[in-house]
DNA sequence: GCCAACGTTGGC
DNA sequence: GCCAACGTTGGC
């Protein structure tokens, strides 16, 4: 099983967002990032587990846990005219942009913010921590993914 | 609201 | 292919 972090603006979709979606799911569309990209369209596998981030927060963090229900299909989104994620050079019959199915699987029990991650032993090299790190869609190792889970005491 | 860091665009 | 200009992200 693979981990990721994916960042979302609570103001857009937060966690509790997430929650109260039909089946507790929905599609992780707008993602306008090459690299984020490829993230979503090769390397996200089903059952994969994702820490919901909260960007440009007050304050930022990681609010909760889902995973992913969908592998990487076409962002139909970019199709849509009108639409706010719309790009005219993607192309339906060749996509230039993909996103996934997200299901929420639990809360964490309170917001993991920014600063408390900064100072955990053995994130020091988490993606989400480097200098002006801003991928929306990152990989999380599975040691990374443990300490955190262990810091907010829920199950990894 | 500010601004540093990064990605993209486009002239050459 | 280089690089300046511009737009966006996201912490603060």
């Amino acid at each position: 099983m693979n981990y990721w972090l994916i960042k979302s603006e609570p103001e857009m979709c937060s966690y509790a967002d997430l929650e109260k979606s039909p089946k507790k799911t929905t599609y992780w569309d707008g993602v306008r990032n090459y690299q984020a990209r490829n993230t979503l369209r090769d390397l996200m596998k089903k059952g994969d587990r994702c820490f919901f981030y909260h960007s440009n927060a007050e304050p930022s963090g990681i609010a909760g846990i889902c995973e992913v229900v969908k592998e990487g299909y076409p962002d139909w989104t970019a199709f849509e005219k009108g639409h706010e994620h719309f790009d005219e050079k993607s192309d339906p019959d060749n996509p230039t942009w993909f996103m996934v199915d997200v299901k929420a699987v639990r809360p964490m029990p309170r917001l993991i913010t920014l600063a408390e991650l900064k100072s955990v032993k053995g994130l020091e090299k988490m993606v989400l921590l480097q200098k002006g790190s801003r991928l929306s869609v990152q990989p999380v190792t599975a040691k990374e993914w443990a300490i955190v889970c262990k810091h907010a005491g829920v199950a990894p």
